[in-house]
DNA sequence: TTCACTGCAAATGCTTTGCAGCGCC
DNA sequence: GGCGCTGCAAAGCATTTGCAGTGAA
């Protein structure tokens, strides 16, 4: 369900008027019920594999204001590429993700985030932001990798 | 994943012959003057107003060698564009960033490392890594920003 | 001499954009 | 009806790669 579509959030900034398209349903509807980080090339494959006909222009489009908006959690693999997520929880958080099939869970490090502000105010930076993401492989991933090591590589 | 974690893999192999051309003493004297990060396109810049004459094909090709040498610390910036520096420590660490001028601070945080890890065992996850950078601006340009804002954005 | 390394340019692959038509409000 | 939204295809960018010439060992 895509749910807070309804939410007349008015946003205060004057202008800017948000129309709710079809296609931008689809995308919030698949995003939710998506549980991994998914690129924006692979959430279109997935649109058009449900039959909802959104161009890879417009999926970018539409994920790119929804990330603007704070709706999507979103991260960069080694190789460039952004990964976007469903993100429910506003506050500030980070996630233990699976490099192999995606999957996130999020989590919450209060001693981290403070850490983080004590060190950069030791050295007198401001506007401090920081990334935290714990990269690995989910119990399933791990299982199916050491299979395949045990299948001997072939 | 942020390149420090010495990986010494695979290289034990005893082929690979590695020659030691112009071009790679460029690259390495140069990122070994720099103090901050830079962006392949931005080094190769820099040699070539130093008048070395390295293409940017190589360019890319020698900072990739040697990142994967565990010689340079390598991250991301928000665009997707990845930075490199010098990496003379080669235990694990994280930076303190400045956003603006690339200026970075190498910190050390066990207790981060520490945290890290449990969470990843309490979830399962193995082969583990995690990423940790902070960003900020550094005294200089926050000043500079501040002088800026004053001036009336103009 | 040999073979790793270079330069150049074409090729990738993700992401953005110009433009004209379409449909939500 | 106006104007934000879409689709399509072309354009951008950072990065990679094929190939033949060049130079380090």
């Amino acid at each position: 369900m895509v749910g807070t579509t309804a939410s007349g959030e008015a946003r205060a900034a004057g202008g800017r008027e948000q129309r709710v398209t079809k296609q931008k349903v689809a995308v919030a509807t698949a995003l939710d019920e998506l549980d991994d980080f998914v690129s924006t090339q692979e959430l279109h494959r997935i649109l058009q594999d449900r039959g909802a006909s959104v161009s890879l222009a417009t999926t970018y489009r539409i994920v790119q204001s929804m990330a603007e908006d704070g709706l999507l959690d979103v991260l960069r693999t080694d190789d460039g590429e952004a990964r976007y997520r469903r993100c429910d929880a506003h506050g500030h958080h980070h996630h233990l993700v699976c490099r192999r099939c995606g999957k996130a869970i999020e989590i919450e490090a209060p001693a981290v985030e403070a850490w983080a502000s004590r060190i950069a105010a030791q050295h007198g930076y401001t506007s401090v932001e920081h990334t935290v993401e714990i990269f690995g492989l989910c119990p399933d991933c791990s299982a199916a990798v050491a299979a395949e090591a045990a299948d001997g590589g072939r």
